[in-house]
DNA sequence: ATGGCTTGAGTGTCAAGA
C-alpha cells in the first residue's frame, strides 16, 4: 500500500494540487496537515469526484489535519485522548487492520518560549498515546508534519541552526522518545541522495539554493517497516505555482498477501 | 539585519509559520 504525508499550508489554496497530486500517485492514503478550515469548509465533494473519502480534524485559520483514503475506514480519532488541547493536530483511522496517525506538531516557535514548552508536552502526550495505539494496532504508521530535523544530515546548514528551534537537542530528544524502540524512520530505510530535505522557506529562494530541512516523516511499526519497498520526497509539486513550502513523503508498502510473490521473485533474482 | 515570503482574517496590518 501507497501511503503519503504532505503539509499543504492551506487546503483551500492547495486543493487544486491535491487533487493532479492524487491522480498522478494514487496513494491509499495522503495525510494533510494545515488544512487551515474548519470542517464545514472541508472540500468533501471535490475529493470525493477524485476517488478519495476524507476524515478531517479542521479548525478555522491555523492547524487542520486530514486522511484522504480509497477504502472505508474505521475506529476514527480526533485529538490525543486525554490531553488537553484546543489545537487540532491529530486525527486517525483504520484501514483493514493497518493503523494510520495524521500529526502537525508544534512549532515551538523558539527554544525556551512557551510555545517550545508546550510543544515537549505534546511530544510527550503523543509518545504515551502511541505506546497504546501500537499495542492495539501492530501495523501502524505515523505520518505528519513532526516539525523536528531528527539529525544534522536532515539540516542545509546545521551551524546555522545548531541548538536552534526544530534542532535543539531536547526537540531531537523527543523525537527519539517518540519512536522508542518500535517505530522505524522509513525515509533512513534505504540509502537516500545528501541534502535530502521536505521543507525549505518561502523565502531568499531557499527551494532553488537547496537550502532546507527534514521535517516531514512517515514511521513505520516493525510490522510495516519489514515490508517497506521504498520511502521518497516528492519535490515535483514545490516547484509549482503558488506551492506549499512541504513537499509530500511517500512509502510503498507491500501488502502482507503480496510477500510470498515478492520473496518469490527475489530469490529467483 | 529578526527581515526576507505566504496564509488567513478582513480592508489595517498583524499573527504565525519553520
Amino acid at each position: 500500500m501507497k501511503l503519503a504525508t504532505w503539509n499543504v499550508n492551506s487546503l483551500k489554496v492547495r486543493l487544486p494540487q491535491v487533487i493532479d497530486w492524487l491522480a498522478a500517485n494514487r496513494p491509499d492514503a495522503l495525510c494533510l496537515q494545515e488544512t487551515k478550515t474548519a470542517d464545514a469548509g472541508f472540500p468533501f465533494a471535490e475529493l470525493e469526484a477524485a476517488g478519495y473519502r476524507a476524515a478531517h480534524n479542521g479548525q478555522k485559520t491555523y492547524n487542520g489535519v486530514a486522511i484522504l483514503h480509497r477504502d472505508e475506514a474505521t475506529d476514527i480519532t480526533r485529538d490525543i485522548p486525554r490531553f488537553a488541547d484546543e489545537q487540532k493536530r491529530v486525527i486517525a483511522l483504520t484501514l483493514g487492520d493497518t493503523r494510520l496517525v495524521s500529526v502537525y506538531v508544534p512549532n515551538g516557535q523558539e527554544v525556551g518560549s512557551d510555545k517550545y514548552a508546550y510543544k515537549l508536552a505534546w511530544f510527550a502526550a503523543l509518545t504515551a498515546w502511541l505506546g497504546e495505539e501500537l499495542a492495539r494496532w501492530p501495523r501502524l504508521a505515523l505520518l505528519g508534519d513532526f516539525n523536528v530535523a531528527p539529525e544534522d544530515r536532515d539540516v542545509h546548514d546545521p551551524g546555522a541552526w545548531h541548538e536552534r528551534i526544530l534542532c535543539s537537542t531536547p526537540e531531537r530528544e523527543a523525537f527519539r522518545a517518540l519512536l522508542g524502540p518500535g517505530l522505524a524512520d522509513a525515509f533512513r530505510l534505504f540509502e537516500q541522495p545528501e541534502k535530502s530535505y521536505s521543507w525549505w522557506d518561502y523565502r531568499n529562494m531557499d527551494f532553488r539554493r537547496n537550502r532546507g530541512l527534514r521535517i516531514d516523516h512517515i514511521l513505520l511499526s516493525p510490522a510495516l517497516a519489514a515490508d517497506c519497498r521504498s520511502c521518497v520526497i516528492d519535490k515535483a509539486p514545490r516547484k509549482l505555482e503558488r506551492p506549499s513550502d512541504h513537499a509530500p513523503v511517500v512509502a510503498d508498502i507491500a501488502r502482507p498477501d503480496s510477500r510470498g510473490t515478492r520473496a518469490g521473485a527475489k530469490s529467483q533474482a
